[in-house]
DNA sequence: CTTCAGTTTGCATACGTATGCAGAAAGTTC
DNA sequence: GAACTTTCTGCATACGTATGCAAACTGAAG
């Protein structure tokens, strides 16, 4: 059952020629005749050669592997996240080395030792922060990060969001236009910047109108807290008329409990908004109006800031923030002749 | 920019000690005096040593990666089960690397040989089949194979599912027992064995009550297909008073088309039974009857097959089948004095 | 103090590849 | 065909670690 690994230097007496020839021949751009080209890889071929990618990486300093910390799949915008930036890190010869992390500080510094262990040429977290002893350990190893879909103030870590302020403020323009005055938020994770600006955002939205948040809970991104959080604020009889949920995980799980426990019609008694537009928002069953975040341009910028930094030596930190549209659906009033953003 | 990394001749020589007994300490098992490790461990904390995965694999033959392929995250079994995967694998100090591949030969085998390349101790492939040259070159390579949620006729390669054929046969007679008689079928992939399992499970199941699947045709485990699915077979007047989907992805789709575009009842008009028993399945917004894959059970039999083969030197080949209970919710007629098998 | 077994250490080498350097071959120009 | 330039090849070494072997040390028993 051992298996007898086949080396460079096995194909390189096969076909005559010496070890460093062979290593040409499968390193791009180096200097190789065709003939030399065409020996080696007949020998290689039959022999079923193929580079050892981590022994490579032993002399090239590069390894061709990015980590990638993540808390939690449930919510379905990470698995698509995760999808995309798989596909498209491929396409340039990387791959992915997945880190599941509990998103807290002693969390997220075990892992990420382990992860330096492995020489990985960048990382990306996705939703998770940084303690600042960790970012200067990856500076100090030459790793670039990007913080996908998470802000954090650090000179030295990339970022890749949505406009979440700007997001925020839509949302709240668009529900007083829709007649709304008594508005519940129920907000992403008050320890993440997401769930922070996405709230600051619709609470300048609201001000701008001379009006407040009626009640806020943070719903900690956590279906279950999200529910409970919805019964809380919506069984007493001063009942708010439109809610913002931070995200489209946690409006699920409000839609839920408005129609099916508290018996309310959505958006007939109370409009509901989201954050992300996960595919199950567009399901109709939920029907969920929600602001896109676009996850495609977000996996574009992240892997392009990335490879940046790897591959052309970038050393400048971006912090990248991206517009979405507010995709109008059934889960909210909609207000007279408002335009239709959808793409 | 570029890091100094600290090696551990680096530590051997600020402890002034030979570049062995740096190994050593950090070697499990190695012999090493208690006042050696201390000031090895001294030494190495002071330079923020950490040994080198890839160059340890170079040598010991191990990477601690296990590669995972997988065609698609859309469906939300497959997130939890990367999740759980990663986190039990984590535990055991393993790392899970990545490989999306569209769910053809020709992409499989193209995405299996760069995962070969990085030296995996171990494959599990979610939902993915591998041609027999592949099965050929891995055991060739010494390399285990778990076949997660999928079956293959290959005396290589280890495979868990759950059991499908018992689980649509269960699903049959469920719908017989609650006085449906013309049932269709919205089938897994036939390309798969998966599909065709639930599928003769199912037909198994229905013959022996003297029936026979009044409509089937395959939905792909596709949303799209399976919508189309559903208009062509309900909207006819001859309709099925129930159906069995091959999947909960898409039976989401079809209760979608059921309730949203042919306003029919769900389970008044049409009982609807999935398959996979994924989170979504038990949100009241579809409140999904459907059998349950023991996702937690399936994934502990994956690893532990793995690991046995890649840390004990295991060579049997095992072909783990398990079973999953019935979910009873509301989506399809419960039978009068049906057991409840839920956990 | 000697002997001997057991433990700990350093030396040297191996893992599979990439690359600087110098020499060989091939091509170019007159 | 000589002189020169360019392209190609092999030699040697390096990357960071683990491990067999023999030497050095430790402690116990006589």
């Amino acid at each position: 059952m051992r298996a007898e690994k086949v080396t460079s230097v096995d194909v390189a007496r096969r076909a005559g020629v010496s070890q460093s020839a062979v290593s040409r021949v499968f390193t791009p751009g180096a200097s190789v005749s065709p003939k030399m080209a065409e020996k080696v890889l007949k020998a290689a071929q039959e022999l079923g050669y193929r580079p050892n990618v981590l022994a490579r990486s032993l002399i090239t300093g590069r390894s061709r592997i990015i980590g990638l910390v993540v808390a939690y799949l449930e919510n379905q915008f990470y698995p698509d996240a995760l999808e995309k930036l798989s596909t498209a890190l491929q396409a340039h010869g990387y791959h992915i080395l997945v880190f599941m992390v509990s998103n807290d500080d002693a969390g997220v510094d075990k892992v990420m030792g382990e992860l330096l262990d492995y020489q990985v040429d960048g990382i990306i977290t996705a939703s998770v922060g940084m303690s600042n002893a960790l970012a200067a350990r990856c500076a100090a190893a030459g790793v670039p990060v990007v913080l996908f879909n998470r802000g954090q103030d650090d000179e030295r870590l990339n970022q890749v969001t949505s406009n979440n302020f700007e997001g925020g403020r839509k949302i709240a323009e668009f529900l007083v236009a829709g007649g709304h005055r008594r508005i519940a938020h129920i907000a992403g994770w008050s320890g993440s910047s997401t769930g922070r600006d996405r709230q600051s955002g619709f609470l300048a939205g609201l001000n701008a109108a001379g009006l407040d948040i009626t009640r806020c809970i943070d719903g900690m991104y956590n279906r279950e807290t999200a529910a409970a959080a919805t019964r809380e604020i919506f069984s007493g009889n001063e009942r708010p008329d439109a809610v913002f949920v931070g995200n489209d995980h946690m409006a699920f799980a409000v839609m839920d409990v408005l129609r099916f426990e508290l018996k309310l019609d959505v958006p007939g008694d109370v409009s509901v908004v989201g954050y992300d537009d996960v595919p199950l928002a567009s399901w109709p069953a939920y029907d969920l109006t929600t602001l896109r975040q676009p996850s495609n341009r977000m996996v574009e910028a992240t892997v392009s800031t990335l490879l940046g930094w790897i591959e052309e030596g970038s050393n400048d930190v971006q912090k990248i923030q991206i517009d979405g549209p507010l995709m109008i659906r059934g889960s909210a009033r909609i207000p007279e002749g408002w335009p239709d953003e959808r793409l």
